[in-house]
RNA sequence: GGGGUCGUAGUUAAGUUGGUUAUAACGCCGGCCUGUCACGCCGGAGGGCGCGAGUUCAAGUCUCGUCCGCUCCGCCA
């Protein structure tokens, strides 16, 4: 064979060759997309990562040549000389940003032959588990890497963002200590200290903590977290963040790093303007009006609170709710009559996943409504309800009566269904809000004891303090998330740096001094030697790619994720290991 | 842990009320073809229906179990 690639360099990437180029020579590497062979001359379309250009086999240009090319198949990989060309006219390609050109070969290497795939590049619905066996294929896929080069540049963005503003990226241990708060942990077996565990970490939490003790003042990371729980569409057990810490701040001087770091990332990943600064939402108002701490703004659709008009209403039910503490909310559907009864009943069956027993329906007419609760209710209560909600005719009105908790759920998610639905959401749309004024605690029934909202050195609103003895859920966190399109993409707060205030939490949330000096005695001990006010917060790398590039699914924008029972179907990971390794470890599997 | 859904040639799918040799398209292989770009034309190979039991004269088709993918609830400070 000829040693094409050591003696001749790539000229072009495929996909960047264009008409100014006409007349000049290149070389090309790349994959056989797809050759057309017509006997006589041979089209192939080759592609690398920028694109794909056409390449000409002429049987004038040698029978050497345009012999080697009859060889090839889809996904050889070659390397061509040849000659640029305006195409003739009216042979162009317009599907094809190359399509003006094509390029006639005068020497070609087949580098290496391939297997047939398993699958063709150019189709979107193959089953998910052959993509992910064959990863490697399946990121050959134009659609995938576009992904992968926009993480890249999201990555590079950000890095350059805080490098101007004077922060210092710092790594932290993988191996570290397993904290017991917060998600199940990933355990590391310790081999010098037998029965001894690391864990990975679900996030720098602590360490970036630590940087500010040490005076550090501007801490960011690109890192890996691991969280051992069950996974979900936007959830993997391994992903990434971009974590940031501050110090001499307050809540304000981080959001407003922040937004200016989204404005940054936007405009050099897709040139969008944001628009700044931020809005917000208290927690109270977002779980309100929209059932969610993460609300989807990019459409209305509010929830309103009907409670106080059909409390004392002959419809038993709604009564009844109220009487016991619950509370009856609705949405409103607009113009929505179009939902058949079989579509009401799917609703249904949808709001039963979150735990409300019915949803009541009405659809308004001009002058009365469509609805098995219309029987119940006085004329009044219908044009109350009418009011409140603000329906016109042709309208649906949706009722959930229960719980609050099960009443924001349901409405929550229904009001999300609906938009899709009926196509209320604006693909394009960028709708950020901060979600500010969380609670710092919350009672968990099957704990039987109050447990963090965010994490147990968050710091409380100083004027809350009183009300930490009193009614610890009422206690506001100086916490704050950043949502973006319904999608929590980040989430932080100002952490508590003085030891007293972190004493009186731990006790709320159940833990003794003792157990607390056992657990983050590290922590608290740094606590008592200067530490500066300082807070922080963290992005979902990953969720922000998935929003950006409107990947449907985080293993879109993951090289090599895992499927939904944590396996890597690619290296079939995880797997039993050998007796010996265990012996070392001093494990034994029960 | 639970609910839903899927599994049939390499891939994507079709397979009626259980009934001879299990279809199609694309891909693959061979032949022909000098302007195609989802090239075209002719011919061919390829699976026994995720796996395991069971019912039946007879099972992709019914039953039970099991495994895998996806999705949701719980979980995810």
């Amino acid at each position: 064979m000829s040693t094409f690639i050591t003696t001749e360099k790539r000229t072009h990437y495929c996909g960047s060759v264009s008409i100014a180029d006409d007349g000049r020579e290149v070389i090309l590497m790349g994959w056989a997309h797809r050759r057309r062979d017509h006997g006589g001359v041979i089209f192939v379309d080759l592609r690398d990562r920028e694109g794909i250009v056409q390449i000409v086999f002429n049987p004038e240009a040698g029978q050497t040549v345009h012999g080697e090319a009859h060889r090839i198949r889809n996904e050889y990989v070659l390397a061509v000389k040849g000659t640029v060309r305006k195409r003739p006219e009216g042979m162009t390609n317009p599907a094809l940003s190359t399509g003006q050109v094509e390029v006639v070969i005068s020497e070609l290497e087949i580098l290496n032959e391939s297997k047939t795939p398993p699958f063709s590049f150019d189709d979107e619905d193959i089953s998910e588990n052959i993509r992910l066996k064959y990863r490697y294929l399946d990121l050959r896929r134009p659609a995938i890497q576009q992904n992968l080069f926009l993480r890249s540049r999201l990555a590079s963005a950000t890095r350059h963002y805080f490098e101007e503003n004077g922060f210092i990226e710092v790594e932290t241990p993988f191996l570290t200590k397993s904290t017991p708060e917060g998600a199940r942990d990933y355990l590391v077996p310790s081999r010098i200290s037998k029965g001894m565990f690391y864990a990975l970490p679900q996030s720098p939490q602590i360490f970036k903590q630590l940087l500010m003790v040490s005076g550090f003042d501007r801490y960011y990371q690109i890192v890996k977290c691991f969280r051992d729980e069950d996974l979900r569409a936007d959830r993997q057990p391994e992903f990434t963040q971009i974590d940031v810490e501050m110090s001499f701040i307050s809540e304000e001087d981080i959001m407003r790093m922040m937004e200016g770091l989204m404005a940054r990332i936007f405009k050099a990943c897709l040139d969008r303007e944001i628009s700044l600064p931020l809005p917000r939402l208290t927690y109270a108002d977002a779980i309100n009006r929209y059932g969610k701490d993460n609300p989807d703004l990019r459409f209305g659709m509010e929830i309103v609170d009907l409670t106080s008009i059909v409390k004392n209403s002959g419809f038993k039910l709604f009564a009844d709710v109220s009487a016991s503490g619950g509370v009856i909310k609705a949405v409103r559907a607009e113009q929505a009559s179009g939902l058949s009864r079989k579509d009401l009943d799917g609703l249904t069956d949808f709001v039963a996943i979150y735990g409300a027993k019915g949803l009541a329906w009405a659809k308004v007419n001009e002058a009365d409504w469509t609805s098995p609760i219309f029987k119940f209710l006085q004329a009044g209560e219908v044009s109350a309800i009418n009011e409140a909600m603000a329906a016109k005719p042709g309208d649906i009105i949706f009722f959930v009566a229960d719980t609050p908790r099960i009443v924001h759920d349901s409405l929550g998610n229904l009001r999300l269904n609906l938009a899709k639905k009926l196509n209320l959401i604006d693909p394009d749309a960028l709708a950020f809000t901060w979600i500010t004024e969380f609670p710092l605690m919350e009672y968990s029934e099957s704990e039987k004891r109050y447990v963090s909202t965010h994490h147990p050195f968050t710091s409380p609103f100083l004027e809350d303090l009183s009300l930490m003895s009193t009614d610890p859920g009422k206690v506001r966190a100086r916490a704050y998330d950043l949502v973006l399109n319904g999608s929590e993409i980040g989430g932080g707060s100002i952490r508590i740096h003085q030891k007293d205030v972190q004493s009186q939490v731990f006790s709320v949330l159940g833990l003794s001094d003792e157990e607390a000096r056992l657990k983050f005695g590290f922590l608290l001990d740094a606590l008592e030697y200067g530490t500066p006010p300082h807070g922080g917060l963290a992005f979902g790398l990953d969720r922000l790619t998935m929003i950006m590039t409107k990947a449907e699914s985080i293993r879109d924008v993951i090289a090599f994720p895992k499927t939904q029972k944590a396996a890597c179907l690619l290296s079939d990971a995880p797997s039993r290991v050998g007796i010996e390794q265990l012996m070392d470890l001093s494990l034994k599997i029960v």
